[in-house]
DNA sequence: CGGGCGGCCTGGAGGC
DNA sequence: TGCCTCCAGGCCGCCC
């Protein structure tokens, strides 16, 4: 279940490796993924290209190569890249390799297969339909409180749901929304519009904060997900109420609650969130 | 337009 | 031991 801090932390990875190296092959081994693998359009734009960079939007990790072509993966749910430097079988769940020029390689691994695997031609960008209506980039310097509560504002929903919609703000799944609700002292199910102005301030810190740390160790370990190291994260040794059901709050002692909102496990305090 | 929800997908856990 | 059901959840598409 990769979050922001997940992808950055592969991103980081990754960028000790490929940068510099080429592109010499590409074996696509299951196309079956959220979307079709096209393995032409990989082979047509990637093939024969070196790594530049690689950058990060939302929870899409953007490969950029030379002649300005871009390969682009989403993880999904159970998505996995792995670097690999000596000969090792396939496992069931390779769905994509990439040969390197040095004969190292990098596989894409999925076993849920929600994950993507694509390219994007010079230019293609900004026309890109899964990046085009992403919303706020949540550790952007320039992003305003201000702006938030703007576009929150005449809104219903509840502020957990608004926080988990890449359309609002990007990067802020299932267990950092929770976490950081819970250090804002805010309420899961509190209509987004019924937050004050001056509390978006707080609450954006607060998702800054917990984003920040959780990149501090390195993302975090529950069932899946594991970085281009093969090495898990650690932040989930300090969840303060993700997962901790009837467990006590760390603030105050009361019994953190689980309630489900549109089908996903939320997790509050019901005295330190209001 | 806002907002809820079903479906995709597999492995692991728990019940019997 | 094995079969069944449920759950995890990011994201799209469909619906009201």
């Amino acid at each position: 279940m990769p979050e922001l801090p997940e992808i950055e932390t592969i991103r980081h990875a990754l960028l000790k490796h490929l940068p510099g190296k080429r592109i010499d092959k590409i074996l696509v081994r299951d196309a079956r993924l959220r979307w079709p693998v096209d393995e032409n359009k990989l082979n047509q734009l990637l093939v024969g290209n070196e790594v530049t960079t690689i950058d990060r939007r939302s929870k899409y990790l953007l490969v950029r190569l030379q002649k300005e072509s871009t390969l682009i993966l989403h993880l999904g749910m159970s998505g996995q890249l792995l670097y690999i430097t000596e000969s090792r079988p396939f496992e069931k769940h390779d769905h994509v390799i990439f040969y390197l020029d040095d004969a190292t390689e990098l596989r894409f691994r999925d076993p849920r297969r929600f994950g993507m695997v694509d390219a994007i031609a010079p230019g293609g960008e900004a026309d890109y339909p899964r990046l085009a209506k992403l919303g706020a980039e949540p550790l952007d310097e320039s992003l305003q409180a201000k702006a938030l509560y703007e576009r929150a504002k005449k809104l219903t929903r509840p502020i957990k749901n608004l926080l988990m919609d890449a359309n609002f703000i990007v990067g802020v799944g299932n267990i950092y929304a929770n976490e950081s609700l819970f250090y804002a002292g805010i309420r899961p199910d509190k209509p987004a519009g019924d937050i004050a102005a001056k509390q978006w301030p707080v609450l954006l810190d607060c998702i800054q904060n917990v984003l920040t740390e959780a990149i501090k160790k390195g993302g975090t370990t529950l069932n899946d997900f594991v970085n281009s190291n093969g090495e898990g994260g650690y932040f989930q040794l300090e969840l303060a109420v993700y997962g901790r059901v009837e467990e006590p709050c760390l603030k105050c002692g009361a019994t953190i609650q689980r309630i489900v909102q549109t089908g996903r496990s939320t997790f509050f305090c019901p005295t330190c969130q209001r």
